[in-house]
DNA sequence: CCGCGATAATGGAACGATTCAAGATCCACT
DNA sequence: AGTGGATCTTGAATCGTTCCATTATCGCGG
């Protein structure tokens, strides 16, 4: 009795397995009488359906494939979570996959996904894979982009804009009268770009300002705390007076570098000031309250799978491009 | 041409069905220049095998289903993260789920992960549900406890002596001069109830000193918060000297709560001390670096894995019981 | 030149749920 | 009682892969 399937359900009821599969599926086609006897042998026999049979049957199955840059990042949980809840609400499930700046591991969890025929894909993006996705979705399963936009707008997409999020980051610390402003980030995904150019375009307005571009291996707490040290490391007049970091990940390990120090260390914000990117839960508990760009993570994982749903009822939808606007939260860090 | 099966495979390649398989999943059974003309089919055509039909054919799927407490922890991402890269070793992928504190949801989870004939389950319980855990096994899935031993040994597990955490916070504390403690956490789960009997134990070696316990309704910086300032609410005289908080999560709420306040703030560790549990990332870089208790968290899921993997192979195999041991980690909250 | 053993390749039967056309049953009404 | 229609139920076909018992092929020694 190791596995019970609609057979024995269908022999202990005294019915068809087609009567038990419309119990299950279509009640309203079968008499009242029937389903309480069918759903008897289903409780007493403690049968439970074999999804990979149903699967097989229609063709894709009811879980949704997400892949992010990095799930140690808690905007990207957030996303997750916000996926999540909205895809149970259409009673699929997610399947979070972390690409961690691999092109092959990105690569690996689409192969998986397309192997399963996920109802649909939902990709943070790290190498360029249009063609990769285009192909999916060529074989039917939808692709939204998340915290991305579609060079060629043929991908729906959910995305906030970074370049303005850099610009918000930028122009706030201009205003805190800093001249002398780092970036600090690095790994060579849009997001990151596109923040360092929105504080071009603010430093760009102001002669007497410069803007250093400090690269870092990886957008981590350690990578933050190495990028910090060398700062650190510097005689003082070469040291900026103020840091742009690319996530608060980058933005907490620096300002652990800088101030940790026994001696030596700096003082934030007034040595230098620091701002950090997502506004992550973290930030606000941080040595110095961080300030930061918000994201409305959960949303962006939300209105993705809205997006997905939309393109897997009809195919020949138009993708849709949505676009969030970022937010400056000031804390300590930056005054 | 939407989809390919093996099929389409077999006739390109001007081989049967068969044969295909054979290619994939018995090479040696297969002459060379078989395998040479069916890979190429299946290049030319971007085959791509169809899991559903693979599980259904033999009983489980390739997915291990991992039930944490809440994703948003880093503790669980951790945990999380050391079983996927045990599982990819051997070929097998994990779906996290999110039981958040809700029987309901930790049920749904679970008939989910039944439906799908996973390849075992490992949670991390709420709720007691021994019987049903022992109905999935009966089933042919091997279920791991994580974090959790069993408590009639039935199931294999991999847990860390809270016990003894819960002790070494406490006495970390009573070595302070702390005198008048206080336990912050609540949820009924047993991973708080062994910490607080720890500190009930280390307390009690002190006649002279005491042990509060303040009830939180989760275990998250919200309702660490709350207890914050419920603490900072009462008479000075009536104020703990020391926290315990059952995660590093509550501590950090904890924390804000006692700081932010712009004039009747306290100072940590001067006013009150704090430790909490867990060791995550962040803890070092909250306002005041955290004490905390470390747990092997990436080791916890591999060895779950691992153990899952042996019963898999074995249905017959003994459940072992890996019990590792926290370790104290001093930061300045509580020097 | 036959037959033997080994090696390759084949074809069809599962796996378990769903669907759908066709058949069975029942009831009401003339 | 017979008929039409509505409601239920049935059973076979299907999804794509793997497994296994057969059959085909080949080389080689007798």
């Amino acid at each position: 009795m190791a596995v019970v399937s609609v057979r024995d359900v269908a022999e202990r009821a005294g019915v068809s397995v087609g009567t038990v599969s419309n119990v299950m599926n279509h009640p309203d086609k079968v008499s009242a009488t029937t389903v309480a006897r069918v759903q008897a042998a289903i409780d007493e026999l403690g049968f439970i359906r074999n999804d990979a049979a149903r699967q097989l049957r229609d063709g894709r199955s009811k879980t949704i494939g997400l892949v992010v840059l990095d799930v140690r990042n808690p905007f990207f949980t957030d996303v997750a979570r916000g996926a999540e809840d909205r895809a149970a609400d259409a009673g699929l499930t997610v399947t979070l996959g972390n690409s961690d700046d691999s092109t092959e591991r990105e690569s690996t969890y689409l192969d998986l996904f397309e192997q399963q025929r996920v109802h649909g894909v939902l990709i943070s993006p790290y190498s360029d894979i249009t063609e990769r996705l285009r192909r999916l979705r060529q074989r039917g399963i939808p692709v939204v982009l998340v915290d991305r936009t579609s060079d060629d707008l043929s991908f729906s997409s959910v995305s906030v804009d970074d370049v303005a999020g850099g610009r918000l980051a930028a122009e706030h610390l201009l205003e805190q009268g800093r001249r002398r402003i780092a970036f600090v980030g690095g790994s060579m995904i849009r997001q990151v770009a596109d923040r360092l150019e929105g504080a071009r375009q603010a430093v760009s307005g102001h002669p007497d300002a410069t803007l250093e571009f400090i690269e870092t291996p990886a957008l981590s707490v350690l990578a933050g705390r190495d990028a910090g040290n060398s700062v650190l490391a510097r005689r003082a007049d070469q040291r900026p007076d103020a840091i742009f970091a690319a996530n608060d990940l980058v933005a907490m390990g620096v300002l652990q570098a800088l101030m940790m120090q026994g001696q030596g260390g700096l003082r934030v914000p007034q040595d230098i000031a620091l701002i950090g990117y997502d506004d992550i839960d973290f930030a606000s508990a941080a040595v110095v309250p961080l300030s930061s760009i918000r994201q409305p993570s959960a949303l962006i994982g939300q209105t993705a799978v809205e997006l997905l749903l939309a393109e897997a009822a009809d195919p020949e939808v138009a993708p849709s491009q949505v676009v969030f606007q970022p937010e400056l939260i000031v804390r300590a860090s930056t005054q």
